[in-house]
DNA sequence: GCGACAG
DNA sequence: ATCTTGTCGC
């Protein structure tokens, strides 16, 4: 049971519902070190077909030292929630749920670390996708978006690891990432139970070859997949 | 009031 | 997110 019933409805309940759950991130960095022998990163991606009110999402495996797919899981639904920005989360969160309960199961163990499409601190409440989806899951989770939302960076020197600072103000929510030379940063924000640096550490081993992790190109190829012969 | 705004 | 061809470059 994923409990849809209970999601909700309007942008002032999800608000509310943000409010009430922003106080049980935790901040002490619980995750394995970036790269880890026998550790399990998992990308989460979803795909939509607003037409067909479909969204579905995937949740993929894979060995943090490697960087193979040990096992997948998919799930589709309806679509919980409008895209309203800053409430990412009620869009996404139930379909993704749905994704990692499969996995778990398929995978008789839980992950180790958690990689968002989005943001988790780097958020007008500090509450983001992230963030939710740690504090429901329990799990290390980061969030790497490809858009600074409403964030400002100084620039960012141009080789892989140079990385600047992402300001809401004065305060620093998250860090423009290069992962590739002469490409466009990502934006890493902390989700739960890992700090910065090691959000940054973590996202620099996943994405050694492209400019996105691998947990999250694999989450995205298998997604738009699901959706695809979903129809 | 208007524009900007993760996916 | 999604609608979409060719094209420049490694």
């Amino acid at each position: 049971m994923s409990g849809s019933q209970d999601w909700p409805r309007t942008e002032a309940e999800a608000l509310a519902v943000q409010d009430s759950l922003r106080t049980q991130v935790e901040e002490t960095d619980q995750s394995p070190a970036p790269g880890a022998a026998g550790t399990i990163a998992v990308g989460l991606d979803v795909a939509y077909d607003d037409a067909r009110d479909v969204v579905a999402a995937a949740a993929v495996a894979l060995d943090a030292a490697t960087l193979e797919v040990v096992e997948e899981a998919t799930a589709t639904g309806r679509v919980a929630f409008p895209y309203v920005p800053g409430l990412l989360a009620f869009r996404e969160i139930p379909a993704l749920r749905d994704a990692l309960d499969e996995l778990g199961r398929r995978l008789g163990r839980a992950p180790d670390l958690l990689v968002c499409d989005g943001y988790g601190r780097a958020h007008p409440r500090r509450f983001g996708l992230a963030s939710h989806l740690g504090v429901l899951t329990g799990l290390p989770v980061i969030g790497v978006a490809k858009n600074p939302f409403v964030f400002r960076h100084g620039v960012v020197g141009p080789d892989r690891g140079d990385s600047a600072a992402l300001l809401d103000g004065t305060e620093e929510v998250g860090r423009a990432l290069r992962t590739r030379r002469g490409v466009k940063p990502v934006f890493v924000s902390v989700g739960h139970r890992v700090s910065l640096d090691s959000a940054c550490a973590h996202t620099l081993s996943l994405a050694p070859d492209y400019r996105l992790p691998e947990t999250t190109r694999r989450a995205d190829a298998l997604c738009r997949r699901a959706l695809r012969e979903s129809a």
